[in-house]
DNA sequence: ATCGTTCGTCTAGTCGATGAACAAAGTTTG
DNA sequence: CAAACTTTGTTCATCGACTAGACGAACGAT
């Protein structure tokens, strides 16, 4: 990629520490004799800046490691509890909240279930649950680095909601009334560009490069991972998907447009089909995804047969999808995953059937492992790797993320 | 972006040239002064770049230019004619070669047409094109720098073309062919990334980065310009746009799938629609675009409601992905694009009802400029960066584009 | 003619990467 | 067990690219 930015020495200096860093962190424990031949930097460059990630409190010096017939190595450890990441996954019925060390790794997890909130009781959840998340943190270096959330809606490039139809939010500044609140940065990001990043850092992702991450809830949200980066559009708006047309003339969409792909394969219409069937829980009247799931497991033919339906228009998309992108990884996250064992044939055979041959070599089906984790991780890990950056480039520089 | 490369002085001073090199580009004529003003470099190094680009003929010295209160600056200039490059766009029906100067201005230019003829008889046409283009370039310092050719079909990362459906070609390695009679670089593109990077660099998609470009001829292409830089996919097999589902179940198509994209609102449905109505020409009795269009003209009201029809699924597609990408640009080009009269209207009204209003927000919507050019210049442009990186990183470093 | 301004070059200085030498701490071998 | 070899990590002199600032040349304005 060319930046039209000049280079300098100082750039080189902090593009070869976030590299010394990164390698520490991917690859720990290392020694800096190893550091030096997995970057191709010299030896004493290595040293020199090894040393001071020291002095930052960003890595650690462990024991010595095993020797191969020479001097035994320092190891050395990224130091992952150096701060504490908040991610906030905030659902149309539900909040997550996930504290983090900076490897991504849950030290504490909080969630609340609701249904049809104000936005102001929305947000006294949300503080509730950040308060006790913040209370759970150990003290560190850095303390509580950032906040990340993700929200099932529009955000623009400046963190603004624009709109969050299945919570009637518009146009709302959440980054601000929690940064004035609790005085660490915060990011606001789309549910599925945050679940998407989740699994690319910590999910099954984490090997591919150019990842589809599809998140079926309520709707459908798209998040894209192109070469190895969140591509979010020119105005943040990218992976509207549940808005593509795949039945020109079909059934109306509350979008304005007419079959739309979330008409189809969404939980919406999983429940729709659902209720028009009659189908009923034993011991509940009221009809939920869990619910369908449950009947499904026991066996209940109306209910797989539901479940076929959406897995073959999840194939339709899905083929799409892979048309357009020729991706190496397509990911199927959020609620509608827990119910890959009834969806995952009829998808891959319709994907299979339909697919252009060369559009299937080196590619990967998968669902969702991190499950109910990826947004609110995803969330925390942006906040955590902007304050690396913060911390490398020192002068307040914003991540060019 | 994050390249897990390591950094030093020499790629420091080869960047810098690079981002001095392309000033000069984009901004001839120019003095030293203004390039470190422009760049934020010091006026010692860019004295010293700009040295190393005029030893290398790259650049020229101009006389002096407009003094502003002192003393007059040395104006510099981008030697454009230091080499030529050739573009070759190679259709389902005919053979458009260009010969551009470094800037991509048009020195020479060779059509044929002709209809089925196998791969032996196109290469002959190939070989004629281009022998000819030599023969009419000026000799330069650097002499012909490379040949790109766009193919309306699938070309993978070793620039071997997989498949081309409407010439029935598979597998073929026409870059090695090329290359061994030539003797110059030569790279092989699908004809819609082509375009989308001719649109680019040349046409109306110059002044932005997130650009979409619709080929629409006998099938549809996309080429997909995201953040700047052309997105090839995994393999190389991104925007296979024209098999997008559009309508369930709807009819068989070629590929395998039903209710793609391209059997709505390509020229080949244009044309079958025109049959089944009985369309019929004055003076011929083969259908062609061009007779459609000259029908439309003389204002049959069935030719221009053919087009309306297309006109409205151009915009379905169209809509999907202003949804999927939240682009700046959308172009419409090749072939199709002639009828843009006709056209603009049914797929304009289409978005402007169907999409998402954010999604409106800094959105163009246009008809290529370059019309048949496009894809010709793009994969001209392509070489001739290629040449421009080589020159620069002198050692045989391939462009990492 | 003189003064102030702008352009481009030149020189000394700074900073970071590099390579080589070296000390420290191991292992292997006879 | 001692000698020889290996590997690790530090130190130091050197190199190369950028920078700041000085300087002369060229030009306009007074």
């Amino acid at each position: 990629m060319k930046t039209n930015k000049t280079w300098n020495q100082h750039v080189v200096k902090r593009e070869n520490k976030f590299l010394v860093l990164e390698t520490i962190i991917h690859n720990s424990p290392i020694s800096r004799a190893d550091i030096a031949t997995s970057t191709g930097l010299n030896k004493g460059t290595v040293s020199s800046l090894v040393n001071e990630l020291l002095d930052e409190k960003l890595i650690n010096e462990s024991g010595p490691g095993k020797s191969s017939g020479g001097r035994r190595p320092v190891m050395l450890l990224f130091n992952q509890v150096a701060g504490y990441s908040i991610g906030v996954d905030l659902g149309v019925n539900y909040i997550l909240g996930v504290l983090t060390d900076l490897k991504g790794n849950i030290c504490a997890e909080q969630q609340v279930n609701f249904s049809n909130l104000t936005y102001e009781e929305i947000l006294e959840n949300v503080y509730t649950i950040i308060d006790s998340l913040i209370a759970a943190a150990p003290s560190t270096p850095f303390g509580i680095i950032g906040i990340g959330v993700g929200v099932p809606g529009v955000v623009n490039k400046d963190k603004r909601i624009l709109l969050a139809p299945n919570l009637n939010w518009r146009n709302i500044d959440l980054k601000s009334t929690l940064e004035q609140r609790y005085r660490v940065p915060v990011t606001i990001e789309n549910e599925a560009n945050a679940g998407a990043y989740g699994e690319k850092n910590f999910g099954i992702g984490k090997e591919f490069n150019n990842i589809i991450y599809v998140s079926v809830g309520i709707g459908i949200g798209v998040g894209l991972i192109l070469n190895g980066q969140l591509y979010r559009g020119n105005n943040g708006f990218s992976g509207e998907f549940g808005h593509m047309t795949i039945e020109v003339d079909g059934s109306k969409c509350s979008c304005g447009s007419e079959g739309c792909w979330e008409l189809y394969a969404s939980e919406k219409s999983l429940l729709l089909n659902a209720e028009r069937l009659g189908l009923k829980h034993e011991d509940r009247n009221n009809l939920t995804l869990d619910t369908v799931i449950d009947l499904a497991h026991n066996g209940q033919i109306e209910a797989i047969q539901l479940f076929e339906v959406i897995g073959k228009y999840l194939g339709v998309g899905i083929n799409n999808i892979i048309n357009i992108f020729n991706p190496e990884q397509v990911i199927i996250g959020n609620r509608m995953a827990e119910a890959e064992k009834y969806l995952k044939k009829p998808m891959t055979d319709w994907i299979h059937n339909q697919s252009l041959w060369f559009s299937q070599k080196d590619l990967n089906i998968n669902f969702s492992n991190l499950l109910k984790h990826s947004a609110a991780l995803g969330v925390a890990a942006f906040s955590a790797e902007e304050f690396l950056y913060r911390t490398i480039y020192e002068d307040k520089v914003v991540s060019a993320l």
